[in-house]
DNA sequence: ACACTATACCTAGCAGTTCAAGGTATTCGA
DNA sequence: TCGAATACCTTGAACTGCTAGGTATAGTGT
């Protein structure tokens, strides 16, 4: 059947959403902005990537969402379910894993 | 037309390829177990991920390649050159920048 | 009044990367 | 002698994330 696992080193864009959204719900725009800020400019994100995401969270029951007008503009705020906490614990534990490992391969000394 | 940078979070399997072969020269079938290994069973990837990399790295230079028979079996031994040298490098630097930025992202205090 | 930028939402389609699953051949241990 | 391990390899597909669009409203400058 070729069942595929995910790339090991996937998930990440959804790891910052929810990492961000545990501190205070954001509208999806605005998270564009604050990975950039937040992992100081060092990934930026389009919202090609955020929007769906969000989308997807959602309908898993990982996010949900608050239409807010303000002034003449809709905002979608996104907010943490217990399920999305859940996955956020998971994914970082994911990351630290796969983040130490390649730590340990690295810090060897060089032959050099 | 449509043309796609490498997805951010790219390239970690070269990066440990060539920092292991910057270490001592390998071949193929050895990495597979030694990336296991360095990353404390973190990472495990398959031959069908090594032999294409390896294959991609020597066509560009960054590795060469040499035939050895041990025991009646062939091995190809892979050393890094001047180039994998540099692009170890690049890729080093590339992990650091977007581990940090992500190491960013988690440490702001949890809102709970 | 008009244009231009920023805000704010969204989707389709593709490109690049990794994965699973095979295939070949030799050697070694039970 | 039969299976597991060694050692090489490729194909095809899955998955993610990127580019490039699209809509609409509000603010700014001229």
């Amino acid at each position: 059947m070729a069942q595929s696992n995910p790339p090991f080193m996937s998930g990440v864009p959804e790891l910052l959403l929810l990492r961000l959204l545990d501190q205070s719900d954001m509208y999806g725009y605005e998270l564009v902005r604050s990975i950039r800020a937040a992992t100081g400019e060092a990934i930026s994100l389009g919202e090609g990537v955020i929007y769906p995401v969000l989308h997807s969270l959602e309908r898993n029951g990982s996010l949900k969402s608050k239409r807010k007008a303000v002034s003449g503009r809709t905002r979608v705020y996104y907010s943490l379910t217990g399920k999305g906490r859940q996955r956020l614990g998971k994914l970082q534990d994911d990351w630290r894993r796969i983040q130490g490992g390649i730590a340990n391969a690295l810090e060897v000394p060089s032959h050099a």
